[in-house]
DNA sequence: TACATACAC
DNA sequence: TATGGTGTATGTA
């Protein structure tokens, strides 16, 4: 039929990435959709993909159907007459009084790698093992994009190289970076570790610049200190400021001229796609209507209202206007909404086998909550086939939970209900967060003294960043920082908030931070999941070191300070005592004694008594409250 | 509250 | 041969 051709274009752009060419595709860009469909054809990703893409189609139809009944019964006048006044209202928050800009590293991890090894300088390479998290832009010309699979990489450019992720270094880089954009808006708000935000318009005023000198200035310095390149965009409010700084990537800039006739020209013919928020998905769906660009919107005023809760029309209606928030502010420790971890790994059957992976992770996320400080009342497992297929399954209890001890059994319920099963996927989450920050128990309090006496052992000239475990006051960047280096100590597992790029509607819209990210965005790679490739089997015997992110890099004042207040042993006796086992330290007297001793000790110590737990029949708290039930998701597009 | 979907990085 | 991990928002039931 017709729609079997769009279909398998679809699916083709789906494989290949999102706006990887409009319209009528480049021959280039054809041929390369045509080897990565070759190349991935048959496997169960792809037959995953075929079945969401169709998923999609299908999403689309039913949605211009209900378009069309909904058109039938609709008042026309009345409906424009209501958007009209909505738009009306929006316009009278326009504020084009504060200078915002946006920072962006050009692809950063691949830039950083360049920076230590010359040799890469020009040659098709991405970081990243088995995924990739960046692509040079040399590479990026064979069609390699971040998020892709390198066997995928090699069979479009057979001169590929593969770079191994060094976290730690862009970490290091990215602290650089940010300290030299805090120069700048010392309230600056990391987005991650290559991105941020900046209220430039006191510093433009303090020093008599226009905001071009400002990004010249920003951009130089960045370059004359770190080697990196950096493009900046600057715009009335944070979203515009963040489709500029991708105008003139890389190592460009790009200034909205601010009035409000500038706003509106430069909306007019900005692709939808460009809006942050706004992804393949939602693409599909307006374009189907006839919106390619935010100035169609004006021209669907009325499906857009009759759809708007399909279509959340409020961010449409935004777009159209260029109207977006302003605040610039860095993401509070407190506002994080939930804590998770997820593992990959080869399809596995065995469910003994399954819990123990549940099991681990329900560790590693005990580790994660304490360090970010919270508990939580709601235990999300999440789970995906060797189909590819995902899943979530939750259950919320009384208390708020923190332990291994309480989330494990509740994860296993939840779990064991659904076995037997082959899965390629399992992770825990914890929302319903309640932030316990200076509340200490009595691990916590075991390794604030690890803190105290490793702080006195450590150079002092580390001064940035400092531990999770200390709430200390937010020093805009330097927060985000700190959370980026726990992240890298982790290993891969980075806890850190995320940005949240609220899609539209923004007010108090802030951000997060850290975790993987690279400046890979541009135009044909924007859909981008980027990476944070953890070596999977690699060695689970170095996520031990989650409890690495325990050991501080001291900020001496406020540490002292903060423990000395909480603590309730401030004459600190040289003799540990491990909180799970008893066991004691001496860590004063012992030369040998370290915090990777006491850090494994206790590890060691938590695991044990863990895997205690499970030969252990049934401490599932609710267990009667299971269902029985198996069920595969209910489709209200499939068609019958 | 439970779950799926969409999105960002 | 082969496609990641962490987090947020939102609609729906």
């Amino acid at each position: 039929m017709s729609s079997s051709s769009s279909d398998s274009n679809s699916l083709l752009r789906r494989l290949a990435g999102p706006s990887a060419g409009k319209a009528g595709l480049d021959s280039n860009q054809e041929r390369i959709n045509h080897i990565i469909h070759d190349a991935s054809k048959g496997g169960r990703f792809f037959n995953n993909e075929v079945k969401r893409d169709e998923h999609t189609t299908a999403k689309v139809a039913a949605i211009q159907n209900i378009l069309k009944q909904r058109l039938e019964n609709a008042n026309q006048s009345s409906i424009l007459h209501s958007v009209h006044s909505t738009l009306k209202n929006m316009d009278a928050e326009r504020d084009l009084s504060q200078f915002i800009m946006h920072c962006d590293m050009d692809m950063f991890y691949a830039a950083v790698e360049v920076l230590d090894n010359p040799d890469l300088h020009g040659k098709p390479f991405g970081v990243g093992k088995g995924i990739l998290t960046t692509a040079s832009y040399e590479a990026r010309k064979y069609g390699i994009r971040s998020a892709m699979p390198c066997f995928i990489a090699r069979k479009l450019c057979d001169h590929f190289i593969e770079v191994p992720m060094r976290m730690e270094r862009y970490v290091d880089k990215s602290r650089q970076v940010m300290d030299i954009f805090a120069r700048f808006d010392e309230n600056m708000a990391a987005a991650s570790l290559d991105e941020a935000y900046l209220n430039v318009t006191a510093y433009m005023n303090e020093h008599a610049l226009t905001p071009q000198e400002v990004s010249q200035r920003l951009r130089s310095a960045v370059h004359a200190e770190t080697g990196l390149t950096v493009s900046t965009g600057v715009a009335p409010n944070k979203t515009l400021a963040k489709i500029c700084s991708d105008k003139n990537k890389p190592n460009g800039e790009y200034t909205m001229q601010f009035s409000l006739d500038a706003v509106r020209a430069f909306m007019k013919d900005l692709p939808i796609r460009k809006v942050p928020g706004i992804g393949r998905i939602n693409e599909r769906l307006l374009q189907s209507l006839g919106i390619n660009a935010c100035g169609d919107i004006a021209e669907h005023l009325v499906e857009i209202h009759l759809l708007r809760k399909e279509l959340q029309s409020e961010g449409l209606l935004r777009a159209y206007l260029g109207i977006f928030s302003n605040v610039v502010a860095p993401a509070k420790q407190e506002d994080r909404k939930s804590v998770g971890t997820e593992k990959t790994f080869q399809p596995l059957s065995d469910s003994i086998a399954l819990l123990e992976k549940l099991h681990m992770l329900c560790h590693e996320l005990e580790a994660d909550l304490r360090r970010t400080q919270f508990k939580g009342r709601t235990v999300t497992l999440k789970y995906k086939k060797h189909t590819f297929e995902n899943f979530t399954r939750a259950m919320s209890v009384e208390r708020f939970v923190c332990t291994s001890e309480d989330i494990w059994p509740v994860a296993r319920g939840l779990l064991e209900r659904e076995l037997p099963l082959t899965l390629r996927l399992l992770g825990v989450r914890l929302t319903n967060l309640q932030f316990v920050g200076s509340a200490r128990g009595e691990i916590t309090q075991f390794l604030t003294k690890q803190q105290q006496e490793s702080s006195k052992n450590h150079t002092p000239n580390d001064t940035d960043s400092d531990v999770e475990i200390i709430e200390k006051p937010v020093l805009g960047k330097e927060k985000e920082i700190e959370a980026a280096s726990g992240a890298s100590k982790d290993k891969h597992t980075s806890d850190t908030l995320k940005t949240q790029q609220k899609p539209f509607f923004n007010d108090l819209d802030e951000s997060g931070n850290t975790t993987a990210s690279d400046a890979s965005k541009d135009k044909h790679t924007s859909d981008t999941l980027k990476t944070q490739q953890k070596p999977f089997f690699d060695d689970l015997d170095e996520s031990d070191s989650d409890v690495d992110v325990f050991i501080p890099k001291p900020k001496r004042k406020e540490t002292e300070k903060e423990c000395a207040g909480t603590s309730n042993a401030p004459d600190a006796p040289d003799i540990l005592k491990c909180p799970v086992c008893a066991k004691k330290f001496n860590i004063t007297g012992d030369p040998n004694m370290s915090n990777d001793t006491i850090n494994k000790h206790l590890d060691d110590c938590l695991t044990q008594q863990e895997i205690a737990l499970i030969g252990s029949n049934h401490t599932s708290p609710t267990k009667n409250s299971y269902k029985k039930i198996k069920r595969d998701p209910f489709d209200i597009y499939k068609k019958a």
